[in-house]
DNA sequence: GACCTGCTGCGGGGTG
């Protein structure tokens, strides 16, 4: 048979689509052709818009035009990988796959490989691969830890990376771009697709999906133009005098909720908390008892088996309301809902599009999201997220560069399998966008660090993992050390938490383990929205019974704060202007106006070429409030460099304390702030140096020092089943960073620690842009009686959070020495 | 290194 000509091939996917009642969207034509031409590329598409088929269906078409004879014999070797970045989206993309693959007559296989995939499933993939493979960046870099790994993968065609934006900000995307690398070099034809949604850098999510070399292929950004109405109604308090100033639970607005989820069909409720979504669930089965069996709970700590149920009764209409966190931000496409309930800030535009877009899928619908304030400013915060989306502003994604844990864990992965060649693997690890800049001394000490243990550890055998064989190659040989890193491969460090379960051994899901440490058996505490009582510990394990107390603890997990976007943040800022000078155009600020004008009287309102600072004296001390609106990391990073700045005049202690809007500096003396801002306090000249002197970057780089010495396979995590504990964990990575600070301080991975603080911790860019805006702003010190609504909440979060600044005899030190400087 | 509000995700005992 000839050559099919590429118009009669997508011929031949519309009509499979007719078939089915379908017809294919411009955007998904666009992807056929451009799939068809040899392009890579990036698809940015919204959840719900049939992505998968915009991908799925050229690649069945490429192999038809490659091997004309498709439909009489059983094609050979896997043809295409689908990398997922959570397993349950690959039984999803498994179906979908299977159901084209029937309708063309082909004789393809689709397999998953993942943590789920049993080990005699595994075998036969090996010497058997399906040609249609779904898998995991994990699971990749452990096929990529298997002997003979290249004639697996021999026949592969293409990659298609899913929801690309999610992996991109992640240890997990430098995973994927690293095993990117060695399969372009086997496979200069290697087709590359990711899919994405919308992110505010996508060229740069191109970029880092693809690297760079010789073999990149012609690429393209493909937009589905699927634009989705998005409709915010704000869940009003009726009286804003008794609605709090401050909190973050909401509950207060429990009563106006309750009629939303009683008239929809289904709704998802989204809270920000693991234990907010506990209490949430509990209080609306309070106040509305008919909701009983018709509403659910889904969250991280929840075992699988009770999430698995929830997802599945949801889709087959059985619940009707599912309270959750961002666990069901992904994952699962089950039927839309009717309504999203968002409780409390989202913290950034795209979180809230992307909750927005769970309901009303049909084309042309609209998606309705409620947003329920959890405090009075956050009305503000609606407002802000309402202008975003109507702008099309959404976050960018960064992405990790130079993370040498992980690469150090992936040449132990190559040498794990077949080993590798130095100068080989160098080009394609300098390939990748992460590692572009690598140089030949790091390089070096990365392989010395693999083979010896470097020069802090060199007298220890088990740090001495890779051997270089006379052929040149780097592999290990022992097969203990394989094992146990094969147990390590990915880059996900979390807590290790105890499992809950009923004495006849069901599983109901997690709890950290300091919670449980602080309980008794017999005492009650509430989990996955039942009552239980602790029978006793054993190991890892908490055995419970159910009971029927009403009292008991709720219990917290101690996960990742989630910050203020610095779009949100922008828009914030805009908001908080327009609640002073044009209040009446939007619901929730003219609701608002009482408090904005009781802040107006008692200090100012800031407009957008204003920044506003706060000084007053209480029984306290001396109350000092920044208002920046930068999100809590910013706040972290320039409370303590403004609070070092100011001890520079005149020695002076204080506690900060601080939110997403503003910081406080709180100090028994008076604050010599007019002094400080003659001086100025914002510059940006020695921002770097000043930073370091005024933060304690030691104690943030060795909490960072955890995961990466744990990534780079320092620290082993126990074998499956008996897992060490964490005390272990932090105390083994904490030996390690002291270890390499006073003998080997120009160690990769410690330098690392510091770099990741200052990137994502302090984000030392942005923050510099902050100072910069604010340079430019006309300072408003305003003096007032007392405390203001805006000072409130944060003052309020003093009371939980104390975080003092540096020991005063370090500083006086540190002021000593800067004077003999002048 | 905690708990004072604080998310999500993966992997798993094999030499063709």
């Amino acid at each position: 048979m000839e050559r099919m000509k590429k118009q009669a091939l997508i011929n031949l996917g519309t009509e499979w689509f007719a078939e089915k009642g379908w017809k294919p969207f411009e955007f998904q034509l666009e992807t056929w052709d451009a799939y068809l031409e040899g392009f890579s590329g990036i698809l940015n598409a919204p959840t719900g818009s049939g992505k998968t088929y915009a991908l799925l269906i050229p690649i069945l078409l490429d192999y038809i035009r490659c091997n004309p004879k498709y439909a009489e014999e059983k094609a050979e070797g896997m043809n295409a990988i689908w990398i997922t970045p959570i397993r349950a989206l690959a039984r999803e993309i498994s179906l979908a796959s299977e159901r084209a693959i029937e309708a063309m007559g082909l004789a393809w296989q689709v397999g998953i490989r993942s943590g789920d995939t049993s080990t005699s499933v595994r075998k036969k993939q090996l010497t058997n691969p399906p040609q249609l493979l779904i898998t995991t960046p994990e699971s990749l870099h452990l096929l990529l830890a298997s002997k003979g790994y290249r004639n697996f993968f021999g026949n592969l065609g293409t990659i298609v990376i899913d929801e690309w934006h999610e992996l991109m900000g992640s240890k997990r995307a430098v995973l994927a771009e690293l095993a990117l690398s060695r399969l372009k070099s086997l496979l200069p034809a290697l087709q590359i697709w990711g899919i994405s949604a919308t992110i505010g850098n996508m060229d740069q999510a191109m970029s880092v999906l693809l690297g760079s070399g010789e073999s990149t292929m012609p690429n393209k950004i493909i937009k589905a133009d699927i634009q989705k109405k998005i409709e915010v109604v704000t869940v009003l308090p009726d009286e804003i005098e008794k609605f709090p100033w401050s909190g973050h639970l909401g509950i207060h607005l429990l009563s106006k909720v309750v009629p939303i989820i009683q008239q929809s069909g289904s709704t998802l409720i989204f809270t920000n908390t693991r234990a907010m979504c506990e209490i949430w669930y509990q209080r609306l089965l309070d106040v509305a008892p008919d909701l009983a069996g018709l509403l659910a709970m889904h969250h991280g700590s929840i075992s699988r088996e009770i999430r698995d149920w929830v997802e599945q009764s949801l889709h087959s209409e059985k619940i009707k309301a599912v309270v959750c966190t961002s666990s069901l931000d992904l994952g699962v496409d089950f039927r839309p809902v009717e309504s999203i309930i968002q409780i409390g800030s989202p913290k950034g535009v795209a979180r809230f599009i992307q909750r927005a877009g769970r309901s009303g899928h049909q084309p042309n619908a609209v998606s309705r999201i409620y947003f329920v304030p959890t405090h009075s400013l956050e009305l503000i915060e609606s407002c802000a997220l309402r202008q975003a989306i109507d702008d099309g502003q959404v976050e960018e994604r960064i992405p990790y560069v130079r993370s040498f844990d992980v690469l150090a864990q992936y040449l132990v992965t190559l040498a794990v399998s077949d080993g590798f060649d130095a100068v080989e693997t160098l080009e394609e690890v300098r390939s990748t966008f992460s590692f572009a800049s690598i140089s030949e001394a790091e390089w070096q000490w990365l392989l010395n660090f693999i083979v010896t243990g470097g020069k802090a550890l060199h007298q220890y055998n088990e740090y001495q993992k890779v051997r270089r064989d006379p052929d040149g190659l780097f592999r290990v040989h022992d097969r203990k050390i394989s094992l146990r890193h094969r147990l390590s491969i990915g880059t996900i460090v979390g807590e290790t938490s105890m499992i809950i379960q009923y004495q006849r051994g069901k599983r109901i899901g997690t709890v950290e383990e300091w919670f449980i440490a602080q309980l008794r058996p017999g005492d009650t505490f509430w989990f996955a929205g039942k009552s239980l009582e602790l029978i006793r510990v054993q190991g890892m394990t908490a055995e419970v019974k159910k009971s029927k107390k009403k009292k008991g603890k709720v219990p917290s997990w101690l996960g990742g704060r989630i910050p203020l976007s610095s779009q949100l943040a922008q828009y914030l800022r805009l908001k908080v202007a327009q609640s002073r000078e044009d209040a009446y155009a939007e619901p929730e600020l003219e609701k608002l106006i009482p408090l904005t004008e009781l802040q107006d009287r008692r200090s100012h309102v800031p407009l957008i070429d204003e920044f506003l600072i706060e000084y007053f004296q209480s029984s306290e001390g001396y109350h000092l409030l920044f208002y920046p609106f930068e999100g809590r990391y910013i706040h972290e990073g320039m409370s303590a460099l403004i609070a070092w700045r100011i001890a520079q005049i005149k020695p002076i202690s204080f506690t900060i304390a601080m939110n997403d809007y503003g910081f406080e500096l709180l100090s028994d003396a008076p604050i010599p702030i007019e002094e400080a801002l003659e001086n100025e306090l914002f510059n940006t000249i020695d921002l770097s140096a000043d930073i370091q002197a005024s933060v304690n970057s030691i104690e943030l780089a060795k909490r960072r020092f955890r995961d990466i010495a744990s990534i780079a396979g320092l620290v082993f995590k126990g074998y499956p089943g008996r897992e060490k504990k964490d005390k272990y964990l932090q105390s083994s990575s904490q030996l390690f960073f002291e270890v390499f600070t006073d003998y080997e301080p120009d160690n990769l991975l410690l330098r690392q620690a510091f770099e990741e603080v200052f990137v994502f911790q302090l984000d030392e860019t942005r923050l510099r842009t902050a100072l910069d805006r604010i340079q430019f702003q006309k300072i408003i010190l305003s003096q007032p009686e007392k405390a203001t609504p805006y000072s409130f909440p944060i003052i309020v979060d003093r009371t939980r959070e104390k975080l003092s600044t540096e020991r005063l005899a370090d500083r006086i030190r540190k002021m000593k020495l800067a004077l003999e400087r002048e």
